[in-house]
DNA sequence: TGCTCCTTTCTTAGTCGCTAAGATGTTGAA
DNA sequence: TTCAACATCTTAGCGACTAAGAAAGGAGCA
C-alpha cells in the first residue's frame, strides 16, 4: 500500500467535496429543466437506471421514500409523461414503473451535453492516461458505492 | 484535439452517472446522521466551504431559497448548535452565518472517514499516475462549473 | 439634518409534499 | 375456502417552502 501525501490528500478531498456541491446543484438545475422536483427527478433517475421496470414499492425503498410519497411522485410523473404504471402481469397487486420513450427524445440535448462535457474534459488525455482515469472512477466508486450502503 | 472513442465516452458517462448518484445519497445519508433535513446540511455546507462567514442573503442566493426559507434554515441550525447568528458590524442590516467549532469537533469522524476513502483509492496509483488525476479532477470541476453556473 | 429610496432580514398566510396509519385489492398456503 | 402476508393507494396532520410585505439599517441628496 503506497503511503499518499497528506497535501496530496486534502486536495482530493477538496475537488470530492467540490464535485459534491456541483452534483447537487446539478441535480436540481436538470430537475428545474425537467419540471419536476428534485425528489421526482431523483425517482425518475433510479427508474431509468434500472435495468427493466421497477415496482413502486421498490422506489420507495431505493429512494427512503414512504410508499405513500412514492404513489405522489409516481402520479406527478405519469401525469407530465414522463413514466407510465403497468401493473405486473404475474402478481397484479404490484405496479411496475415503466419509463416512456417520450422522455428520452425530449431530453436528449441535456445528455448529449454532458456527454460533450465528458469528451471535454478527456480529450486533454492519451489513450494510456485514460487507463489510469478508468481504474480511479471505478476504484472511486466501489469504496465510494460500499461506504454509502453500509451507512 | 484527441479524439475520444466512443465506448470511452459512454463508459465515463456512467461513472459520472453512477456518482452522481452515490452522491445524492451520500448527502442524504450524512445529513440523517447529523439530524438535518438535506436542505438544511447543504446549506451548512454551504456556510462550511466558504472562506469566511456568509450573510443569510448570500445562502438563498447560492441555495435557490427564498430569503424567508434561509431564515428557517438558519433557525434550526442555530437550534442544533452547528451556526451562530452574528450581526456585520459594517452593516448591521446583514446577518452572518458562522460556523461553531463544536460542529467540526462532534462530526469530525465523518470527516476522517471521507479522507480514509481517498486514501484508499490513491494508495492504488503511483505519483506520476496521482498527477494525471489531479488534472482530470481540475478539469472535471471547471467543466463542470461552467456548466452548472451557466444554466 | 431630514427626507427618500434601497437593501437585508424576518414574519405571516397559504400551498404542497411527506409521514404514518389504515383501506383496498391480490397472492399463496393451510 | 379462509386467512395472513403483501403491494399500493388514500387520508389526516405536520412541517418546510414561496410570495408578499413589515421592520430596521444604510446611503444619497437637498
Amino acid at each position: 500500500m503506497a503511503e499518499v501525501p497528506s497535501d496530496v490528500l486534502e486536495r482530493f478531498a477538496w475537488y470530492a467535496r467540490e464535485m459534491s456541491a456541483l452534483t447537487v446543484m446539478f441535480h436540481s438545475r436538470v430537475a428545474e429543466h425537467m419540471g419536476l422536483s428534485a425528489t421526482d427527478e431523483k425517482c425518475l433517475d433510479l427508474a431509468m437506471r434500472a435495468d427493466g421496470a421497477l415496482t413502486a414499492g421498490r422506489i420507495a425503498e431505493l429512494s427512503g421514500l414512504s410508499t405513500g410519497a412514492v404513489t405522489g411522485v409516481i402520479d406527478r410523473l405519469e401525469r407530465a409523461g414522463y413514466v407510465r404504471r403497468v401493473r405486473d402481469p404475474h402478481d397484479r397487486r404490484k405496479v411496475l414503473v415503466e419509463v416512456t420513450r417520450q422522455n428520452a427524445e425530449k431530453f436528449a440535448h441535456l445528455f448529449e451535453d454532458a456527454l460533450a462535457s465528458v469528451e471535454e474534459v478527456l480529450s486533454g488525455f492519451t489513450p494510456a492516461e485514460i487507463e489510469v482515469l478508468e481504474r480511479y472512477n471505478k476504484a472511486s466508486i466501489d469504496v465510494f458505492r460500499a461506504r454509502v450502503v453500509k451507512g
